[in-house]
DNA sequence: TCACCAACTGAGACTCAGTCTCATTTAGTA
DNA sequence: TACTAAATGAGACTGAGTCTCAGTTGGTGA
């Protein structure tokens, strides 16, 4: 499902076309603008984005619309940690795990077989019906850590 | 570091008198109750907790005492997906994972090697240096997958 | 034991994300 | 084209969490 934006867009619309939900100016707005949004965003970056193009959508309508896009599938929630509720496009269905830096907010996405294939093994012991999960792992990026090392030497 | 509650109270209590926080009324009755609450809570479950008991200590005062807990290392942060911050106390160093059903809101927690061991590995490899992590994973519980069947059976 | 002061406290105003309501508008259909 | 269920916007509301500030107090040094 590797595509560029023209296909993307074009495949959601369909999606959305398909669905029992009816398309409006202000729903075609929020999906071009969402895929305009490069990486994760919260919804009210997506608020924020919206106001600023000429595109009209209320607050209410965007924070309507976005479960209905998770529920369709275009969109997955992302657990960010120490922020808000925050999305992605799900334009790649091999599911991704999330490095964060807490120092300067940046997320790595990576995949791991060995942990899909651990994960599994767990929901079977436990007899737990395996729906999504995420795992987000904190701590400091390459370039924050070479940061804090030449502050202290400096300070020394 | 299994210990029984008096123990583990004793414990806090002293990591606190140690640290450069001040030992107030305040302070105990909210480690007392923290103490008291079994498994996940959140920061307002906790205000309410303590509105609850002859205690005092006003909102603001717990919800300045919960990052200094986590900094401390008394409690952890664990994301719950669905909700807001949760925390829960470190009276046992192992760290798990957790099982969340999204239709009965259970938490079943459980520990993994593959997974811990799979983690070190990938932050090797991403030159990240790794703090912390939580890896959730959402679906159905046993029961309620028993209960879903069984009202779909009665249903046709 | 006392005096001092930095740290702590409570009350309540504030912010911000997200939800709800309701009157109005509109997409899709028959 | 007319109808109606679904969608919309405005803005009030809710609830979690933060901030401010005047008053209080724990812990230390004399």
């Amino acid at each position: 499902m590797t595509m560029n934006r023209e296909e993307l867009e074009a495949e959601v619309m369909d999606l959305l076309q398909h669905s029992e939900l009816r398309m409006t100016p202000q729903r075609r707005a929020i999906v071009r603008q969402i895929l305009t949004i490069p990486g994760h965003f919260g919804a009210d970056d997506l608020v924020t984005a919206i106001d600023q193009t000429q595109e009209e959508a209320s607050r209410a309508t965007i924070y309507r619309l976005i479960p209905a896009l998770v529920e369709l599938g275009i969109l997955r929630e992302v657990e960010h940690g120490y922020d808000h509720s925050h999305y992605e496009v799900v334009s790649d269905p091999a599911h991704h795990e999330h490095l964060i830096c807490q120092r300067c907010g940046k997320v790595i996405e990576f995949v791991c077989p060995a942990i899909e294939g651990a994960i599994i093994g767990v929901c079977r012991e436990h007899n737990f019906h395996h729906h999504q999960h995420g795992l987000e792992i904190t701590g400091l990026c390459r370039e924050c850590q070479k940061e804090i090392d030449s502050q202290h030497l400096s300070a020394s």
